[in-house]
RNA sequence: GGGUAGAUUCCCGAGCGGCCAAAGGGAGCAGACUGUAAAUCUGCCGUCUCUGACUUCGGUGGUCCGAAUCCACCUCUACCCA
């Protein structure tokens, strides 16, 4: 019996780690839908490089807040966040149980929590903060915010000139201080149950490994090519990984190969990030689905879940 | 066979008598994260009983108060001449 007051199954995880999948099963199983938090996926073309699930790969579950967005256009948390729990109070206005699947931390936390994001962001103010970055340097930046919001100052290092811009933006648009506009504690949002997926180390490399190989074989040459001419290499979708490597080679600095390794590189590196900021989370149910004994423990434990 | 250059911490690579556990970069590991987040940024990175001690710079000996740095021989690598 399914009791689905409220209640969203997150399954999140580092890049290959074999999120897409398994939130498939479950959505069979339970008789719902796919809500994707990943901030690439969202855009429309970048398919290969996102590894997006193809359409005959979802098997008629709805998948929603994929191919969302062109790939020219930009895209933010604020807007995915309305959007993505717009979807999850209809699915629960249906009965369903949500299963939210993807590997973006902060997407994830503007669905678990509820977050207040400041202001709007202005073109011509925040062209103006990177002018004068440029012009009187990060330490004079982060002075400017050590006298507004000295708060903000403490915990935004120096050196992290975009979070400096957006919080004194914050400050210049709103009259607000960024460190105000935090809330303090977090009750969460839903009734969650959150999975982390995780595999060995070495094992998560591996297939890192063998995705990039395979997005090559798949493609990912001509994708670039395409959505750099449909768009631009300062493009926020191109910021993506699997995607802005592919600079060098068009400039003929470096070889195809070159290129593989270096999204190879990069990807490690970022499921490394995102293992860290999933290790934030003390609700977390951390678990290998290679093994056995662990699988089958998660398993009860969604089973559980979903009945109670 | 002769000559030249070189061998540095996981890798690349600086150091060329004391200020050297040894610049810098990469890899690796850890962390931060509220409107660009697949972005952006930070820390650690020879060992330890860790504000000090110990073992490292191809090997072995030597010079010197003191050597990764100088000398000798050896081993290996690269290139050149035969």
């Amino acid at each position: 019996m399914i009791n689905s007051d409220n209640k969203v199954i997150f399954i999140v995880g580092a890049t290959a780690s074999g999120k897409s999948n398994f939130g498939l099963i479950l959505a069979q199983a339970l008789d719902s839908s796919i809500v994707s938090c990943d901030s690439m996926q969202i855009y429309r073309q970048a398919n290969v490089g996102t590894a997006k699930i193809s359409p005959e790969e979802m098997q008629d579950v709805d998948h929603f807040m994929i191919d969302i967005v062109d790939v020219d256009k930009s895209f933010s948390v604020s807007e995915y966040s309305a959007q993505a729990n717009e979807i999850i109070n209809q699915l629960h206005l249906d009965k369903k149980i949500p299963i939210v699947v993807g590997g973006t931390g902060l997407y994830v936390d503007s669905l678990l929590f509820p977050m207040s994001f400041g202001c709007n962001n202005d073109e011509e103010l925040r062209k103006k903060l990177e002018k004068d970055l440029e012009e009187y340097g990060a330490e004079y930046m982060h002075n400017l915010l050590k006298e507004i919001d000295p708060q903000e100052a403490e915990k935004v290092h120096c050196n992290n000139t975009k979070r400096v811009i957006r919080a004194l933006e914050i400050y210049y648009l709103s009259g607000k201080i960024k460190s105000e506009t935090k809330e303090l504690s977090k009750p969460m949002n839903y009734n969650t149950l959150l999975v982390v997926l995780n595999p060995p180390r070495k094992e998560l490399y591996a297939r890192i490994d063998k995705r990039v190989d395979e997005m090559f074989e798949k493609g990912l040459v001509e994708e670039v090519k395409m959505i750099v001419e449909n768009s631009s290499w300062d493009a926020q979708a191109v910021q993506a990984i699997g995607y802005k490597e592919f600079k060098g080679y068009f400039d003929g600095n470096l070889t195809l190969d070159e290129v593989k390794n270096l999204i190879k590189l990069n990807s490690r590196h970022y499921a490394k990030r995102q293992l860290s900021w999933f290790r934030r989370y003390p609700f977390a149910n951390w678990a290998d689905l290679d093994d056995e004994k662990q699988y089958e423990e998660i398993l009860s434990k969604i089973l559980k879940f979903v009945q109670e």
